[in-house]
DNA sequence: TTCATTTAGTTGATATATCAATTATATTTG
DNA sequence: CAAATATAATTGATATATCAACTAAATGAA
């Protein structure tokens, strides 16, 4: 008996439930964000963060820090800056480099988002137990390894 | 002795982790379907997939389908009627829908689309028992139905 | 010191995500 | 039947992802 090699039905793999569940989360966390009348985008409020906790960095290594492009880095630094979040001047030592600074307002949205953040996470995660959680997490870097191993 | 409400390192938490995995998978499927001489992006063969499951679809149930906005579905299949993966024409029954159907081309694309993503999943969840996948899967549904709830 | 190379970042093009507004057709209701 | 409402799909605006091409500054080697 000959049997085709057959695609489950998208529902049925891992990989759906895995998208489905990231662009859930997404979803309700930014909507969390709206209501509290708050206005940043998810993506927005990483890269704020990231500055925020190392202001040393270059964009490349927010880039790699966040899992972002280069590109989409300068992008929502564009818009950080254009929104008064951000300040952007050169940096003493390389020209090349830009010196990030988080603006007054950047800091307060940033004091504000902290526990929405906080609350989103936790609600996401209700009815797990430490133990899944903690497997959860180990499951998701072993699909990441297997997605980045160079062969 | 007071302590702050702490945002832990992006590194450390579920929803990074949970980002990044599906971020990798995605890269890494693109770039397994590039190897290939395949010229299709994983949105666009979801959608071609879902058709030729369940030609009888409208594209709001496609858009549900694949978890995608109506919007994207719009113009995923413009690109795929664009491609000659598609064919679009009027519903006998209701001038508001469309009929999709895909071209020879389309099934042709498809068939040699299977092989790899069979192959794209298989590798991206090596070295995770079976147990291990369905608890996994169990994980990212809890994680879903958290995010759904309407309060 | 000059030229090649590397590094930091930007820009353009195309694909997708999201939200709101809009069009066209069907259906329901008074 | 006519008006109101619901449904299928599109469109516009803005944000992000990806890839490739590009600029400017720094570094390193001859």
């Amino acid at each position: 008996m000959k049997e085709a090699l057959q695609i489950s039905p998208l529902e049925q793999t891992v990989f759906y439930a895995l998208d489905k569940a990231i662009k859930s989360y997404r979803q309700f966390a930014q909507r969390n964000i709206k209501n509290n009348h708050l206005d940043i985008t998810i993506d927005q409020w990483l890269v704020l963060k990231t500055i925020k906790d190392s202001p040393a960095l270059t964009q490349k290594e927010i880039a790699v820090k966040v899992f972002k492009d280069y590109a989409s880095i300068t992008r929502i630094i564009e818009l950080l800056v254009d929104r008064k979040f951000l300040t952007r001047s050169f940096h003493s030592d390389d020209r090349r480099r830009y010196k990030l600074e988080l603006t007054s307002t950047g800091k307060k949205i940033h004091e504000k988002l902290v526990p929405v953040i906080y609350s989103n996470r936790k609600r996401a995660l209700e009815g797990l137990a430490d133990k899944e959680i903690e497997l959860f997490q180990h499951l998701l870097e072993k699909v990441i390894t297997n997605c980045t191993i160079i062969i």
